[in-house]
DNA sequence: TGATCCCTTTGGAACGTTCCAGTCCTGCGG
DNA sequence: CCGCAGGACTGGAACGTTCCAAAGGGATCA
């Protein structure tokens, strides 16, 4: 093996290299990599051929500054919070990354400031650095999309314009309410009849959302709701509080949670009563984490269909790249439940 | 509010125009964003306004086709599998986001075939789209380092070569052994005299690692390790059956585990038994992964400093992007230990 | 035979930046 | 007074691609 050591790497070939080892024009190869049915077919085997024996690939920076598109989406990922919240989005990036790149599209990440949700994006833009964003957390009041919008920059996000009902760019969304209305229907089929709840403060959108299928699954059945539902943080520990709370007025036979976070509160709490959860007393979470799935004796759990998800954005997102002025729809997705043995 | 329907999108201003505007030509304009020091005061203050006023930012393709670099590095992740290995990945991925940020540069990920861990590599390389990569996973054999080392390619790997001592690369990685011997050692300092292991199969060289970490710490106090190890696949079926298998034979009153994945299992066997971890049983888990902060009691886990690593990483990198022939030593960094109710 | 059309291929220009080799001007020493 | 050095700024060229207008060469038709 030849390694002739600190020689300056040969720099990759070009177009050029290209046409004059093919023998033809710069255009022709490029034709031949862009449009292959405008050449002749000896041509084009003769330059593919060519490309072959040299590794050619085109240089993405003069691609890119000639035809002004980047074929990268830009996506913001927050600083790490407690909880389960994250695992979801993480799985939705994977999925993105996926379904993205099949559509010739890569995910370029970036974070801003905890403070700042705006920081970030505008430099990517006026950079041209990216051809269009995925925009998630839009339950923040969404000031990235009010802004976005405003600035004609294309995006997709994840997670209906809740406050912005003018709204007018492309959205795809988990029916949080289908989702909670399928846990406790699954409970009700069990046989339970006192189904709590356990769900985020009041000005979560998502977490009403959410709340709502609940309570549209018990009364569609004629039960009772009052005194069933508790509203707090997304944390372990108020998980617990609530639960422990809720036992010991409302004696339910049964939890639906907002999160996974929240029913792991709950399972603390039977692991301290001594109470099996899925014998005793039944709990399903939301998000299908990697905690649901691993823990004792298995969370039942909502799952989000990230991948579906993550299709339907890219679908949007090129027709939005590829028609610049195009009013899309919102998508709203149905989620599944995963049983396990804590129901 | 102004906002012509329709309209399409006035284009980016350029050098020229904020050149214009200022009254000074292009090279000028261009020197002041990379050469500040270059131009007398108030030519610059002149420019800065200018490039205030017009919301100028430099065509990332252009100085991208200019310079010959792209600043972004390139990632590949890995498809989505069992457990909680994916969830360190995430977390670093948000580590090296953050912190590559500050240094300029942002994160391209891709995704690749599950058959072919080269598959996306070379098309990113050849076409100049990243300057360089992070590797991880380097225990498959690491076919990736060489294949990038072959062709020149700069990167920097989060684990160390262990098949390929020629490597020349930089590396980054975190000391098992340190980490699964602080574990045993937090343990016998409770009084566990007989402390069980269970780790991945012989051909991993991370879970031999780790192993080695018990057993040293173990060994240092004339403890006897025979019967008391076991070597399975990394799923919470095999920890609970491994687990199972030990408490019976082998009677231990504590675990250390090579994942998180495995204590989990350890768990399902204590809470099919009616043993409370923490009180009847010890269990010390690997990856502090969300699972072990929120399952109860709390699962005791060797912490792996992901931030430092991606900090460590991006040192690295800079290095090799500015002196591209320098060889870098290796860094290897200690876990921290997060003790829980488990212990 | 010449005009017309279409298919294939071509060379120049442009995208927006930075590199490079200057030019202009001011100040200083001889 | 002249020559020279060095600081500040400039204009042309280049990075590698795609767009665009046009040219070459058959084939078809009158």
């Amino acid at each position: 093996m030849t390694r002739s050591l600190g020689r300056i790497p040969a720099p990759p070939p070009t177009l050029a290299d290209v046409a004059e080892r093919a023998g033809v024009s710069r255009q022709t190869v490029s034709n031949a990599v862009n449009n292959p049915d405008l050449l002749r077919t000896d041509t084009l085997a003769r330059v593919q051929e060519a490309i072959e024996e040299l590794g050619y690939s085109p240089n993405r920076a003069a691609r890119n500054l000639r035809t002004r598109a980047s074929h990268l989406i830009g996506m913001r990922i927050n600083p790490a919070q407690e909880g389960t919240a994250n695992a979801t989005m993480d799985r939705f990036v994977h999925s993105l990354v996926e379904t993205s790149g099949e559509a010739g599209y890569h995910v370029l990440l970036f974070a801003g400031s905890h403070l700042d949700p705006l920081d970030g994006y505008d430099d990517l833009l006026r950079s041209t650095a990216v051809d269009a964003f995925v925009v998630t957390d839009t339950y923040l009041g969404n000031p990235q999309a009010a802004w976005l919008e405003l600035r004609r920059a294309p995006f997709v996000a994840f997670g209906r314009p809740w406050d912005n009902p003018d709204a007018t760019h492309p959205w795809v969304d988990v029916d949080g309410a289908a989702g909670a209305d399928l846990a406790t229907t699954h409970l009700l089929d069990r046989g339970h009849q006192r189904i709590a709840w356990i769900g985020w403060r009041k000005d979560s959108r998502i977490g009403e959302d959410r709340r709502s299928g609940w309570s549209r699954a018990l009364r569609s059945r004629d039960l009772p709701t009052t005194g069933l539902a508790s509203r707090v943080e997304d944390t372990v520990a108020s998980g617990r509080e609530a639960s422990a709370v809720l036992l010991d007025e409302a004696r339910p036979s049964a939890f639906v949670c907002a999160s996974d976070t929240l029913a792991m509160g709950v399972l603390h709490t039977l692991a301290e009563r001594g109470l099996a959860p899925g014998r005793d007393i039944a709990v399903v979470g939301f998000d299908d984490s990697q905690v649901a799935q691993v823990v004792p004796p298995g969370l039942t759990s909502v799952r989000q269909p990230l991948e579906d998800v993550a299709v339907e954005i890219v679908k949007a997102l090129e027709g939005l790249l590829g028609h610049p002025h195009r009013t899309s729809e919102g998508v709203l997705l149905t989620p599944t439940l995963a049983v396990r043995g804590s129901s």
